[in-house]
RNA sequence: CGGGAUGUAGCGCAGCUUGGUAGCGCACCUCGCUUGGGACGAGGGGGUCGCAGGUUCGAAUCCUGUCAUCCCGACCA
């Protein structure tokens, strides 16, 4: 490819509304271009390293014996009311209507429709286990992209399903496809991390996220994991065992003690004495608009997509003031689960709490809290807390520690959660209908690309794995007036083209600065440059990671292209 | 959903306070000169100043509304 044929403007400087550095250098460096928020045009460079992260997640699924199909982008309403989700799937899910006024949307996942198609094509337990994917655009209209191609809302999704008979095959499946996804993020150049999680909207028990692990924080998740052992969680489902801390108050009987505008719990253990954890912490929630307390000891804080799954609840958000006295008829900072009409607030406890003896709560009034409380009986425990660095991991005891991921992949054992609601079964051995046990697995195809900017950049421009790059060389002849020099370079790109190696050929007038900094900021493995010292036969061989030169003839270089880009 | 900021040429920005011919740098086109880390000179093309109202003889500028973008927050009592 001639450089000055190549559909590609960079820019001199960053773009103003970017933030994280990948989204900065593909814009920078012309991989991308915004057509409106989330939603961009992929360049030809960027389609290059799509097409390749692509043709990888390809190879290796295909080598576990999964099958490549494509469906629909704009689906019908009736799949989605038949699995339950029309309704459930909140603003995520862009909806619209035809000329007929049916109701349709943007496909955020597929599982309603692969479940369907397979339904209609699998009917004996002889044709199971299948495993199909696809690699297609999805959409999902998400509340706040950012950060460029990490949180688009159209954006390329790997998405694989499998269909079992039982849930020993499915794990089967999970382990294959857990090792497949290995594999790819390791030929992609990334090293991944797979962690437990919470499943989220797409539902399921068991499940895992491949995350990228990165110091440049724009990860959006908290990850916890142990050196010692290789427990590894999402903040989200994350579990520890907590350091030994007084949870009992010490209070010799339970009474109603002034407060006055103690508010916080730091406050509130101050001005009392105790420790944090011997207080009872109530925090107040709606969910899906209607009213529950969280309690949790007073040293913990509350993890929200747990208490989402305890309250079984599709959306929830912490109660404004207002809604206190509304529906607790109490006040802020002084609430007790106690007074409540347990028929009406759902009251949930976690297991921080249990254990706890003669602690301090909340007595429902303004500037009142009661002391020497202890729990009822019959109480139910359910884990909603959040796990703090330096909590203990739950299967060697060791500190826990936390770092940013960047989410790339995630495998879910789904069970019947779709072919059940669907209706959608095999006939087994005994010729009786049995709902299909389910896997799926995901992979971010785009946001791959992203986040291996994010771990592969410098000062200068983006530095490409060799694997994912655009193009693998970069020939720059330094005066394209030169004949001998342009010569030599076109000679090289031929050379190098007849191998098999995607290579460049800066043809352009500009000064080799120009194109010295363009090379730098698209990330080409390699660099050749053709200038004076062709005179002495030599060029200058320069590989971008590590930013060595060496002045060499055009022939070894050609052997060096093939031995650094085949090893 | 709340708060803050910003919308002026493909990109980065000035002009707005104090209303009066819409500017600068980069990019683009022509010519010259130059060619090892984003040269230089001369000339040139490109903008309904986010959109809609209003005030005014006159609005990028003042007022109102609206839309969009970016950042922060979303209450842990």
């Amino acid at each position: 490819m001639k450089m000055s044929k190549l559909f590609v403007q960079t820019l001199r400087e960053f773009p103003n509304d970017a933030e994280a550095i990948s989204h900065k250098l593909l814009v920078r460096a012309g991989f991308i271009k915004k057509l409106a928020n989330g939603i961009y045009t992929y360049m030809p460079l960027a389609q290059r390293v799509l097409t390749k992260i692509s043709n990888i997640v390809r190879e290796e699924m295909n080598a576990t014996g999964a099958q490549e199909l494509l469906m629909p982008f704009v689906q019908p309403a009736e799949v989605w009311q038949k699995s339950g989700r029309w309704q459930v799937y909140g603003k995520e899910l862009l909806r619209c209507k035809d000329r007929h006024d049916n109701d349709m949307c943007l496909a955020p996942t597929h599982e309603e429709v692969i479940t369907s198609v397979v339904s209609d094509v699998i009917n004996s337990y002889k044709q199971l286990p299948l495993n199909v994917y696809q690699i297609q655009s999805k959409f999902r209209d998400e509340i706040r992209p950012r950060f460029g191609l990490l949180r688009g809302r159209e954006f390329i999704m790997k998405d694989a399903y499998s269909f079992h008979t039982s849930q020993e095959d499915l794990e089967r499946e999970y382990a294959v496809m857990a090792q497949a996804y290995t594999n790819i993020f390791n030929r992609c150049g990334l090293e991944t991390k797979a962690v437990q999680s919470d499943s989220g909207a797409i539902g399921g028990s068991v499940s895992h996220e491949y995350m990228v692990l990165t110091d440049t924080a724009v990860g959006e998740n908290d990850v916890f994991y142990c050196d010692c052992c290789d427990y590894s969680a999402n903040s989200n489902h994350a579990i520890s065992i907590l350091p030994v801390n007084e949870t009992d108050g010490g209070f010799e009987k339970e009474e109603i003690v002034d407060t006055p505008n103690v508010k916080t719990i730091e406050d509130l253990a101050k001005f009392l004495n105790v420790e944090a954890s011997c207080i009872l912490k109530a925090v107040a929630y709606i969910y899906d608009s209607k009213p529950a307390i969280a309690m949790i000891r007073g040293d913990k804080e509350i993890e929200e997509t747990k208490l989402m799954n305890a309250l079984n609840a599709l959306e929830i958000r912490p109660m404004e003031e207002f809604e206190v006295e509304e529906f607790l008829n109490s006040t802020a900072g002084f609430i007790s689960y106690r007074n409540v009409d347990k028929t009406k607030v759902k009251v949930v406890f976690d297991k921080t709490v249990q254990g706890m003896k003669n602690f301090v709560l909340g007595a429902n009034e303004k500037d009142k809290h009661i002391v020497g409380a202890n729990l009822e009986k019959d109480i139910e425990f359910v884990d909603i807390s959040l796990v703090k660095e330096g909590e203990f991991c739950p299967v060697c005891k060791k500190p826990l520690k936390v770092t940013r991921g960047i989410e790339v992949g995630n495998i879910f054992q789904l069970g019947t959660k779709y072919s059940a609601p669907m209706n959608a079964c095999y006939t087994d051995e005994n010729g009786k209908l049995n709902p299909y046990i389910m896997g799926c697995y995901g992979i971010g195809v785009s946001r791959t690309m992203a986040a291996a900017i994010e771990k592969y950049h410098d000062d200068f421009g983006i530095v490409w794995p060799v694997e994912i790059a655009p193009y693998h060389v970069d020939i720059v002849p330094v005066d394209v007036n030169n004949e001998e020099q342009v010569k030599i370079a076109n000679d090289l790109y031929e050379k190098l083209a007849k191998l098999g190696i995607e290579v460049v050929i800066d043809d352009r007038s500009d000064r080799a600065g120009v194109k010295f900094k363009d090379a730098d900021l698209i990330g080409f493995p390699i660099r050749i440059t053709v200038g004076k010292t062709i005179q002495e036969g030599l060029v200058e061989f320069k590989t971008r990671k590590d930013g060595v030169v060496e002045k060499i003839s055009p022939d070894e270089a050609i052997e060096k292209c093939q031995k650094i880009l085949l090893s």
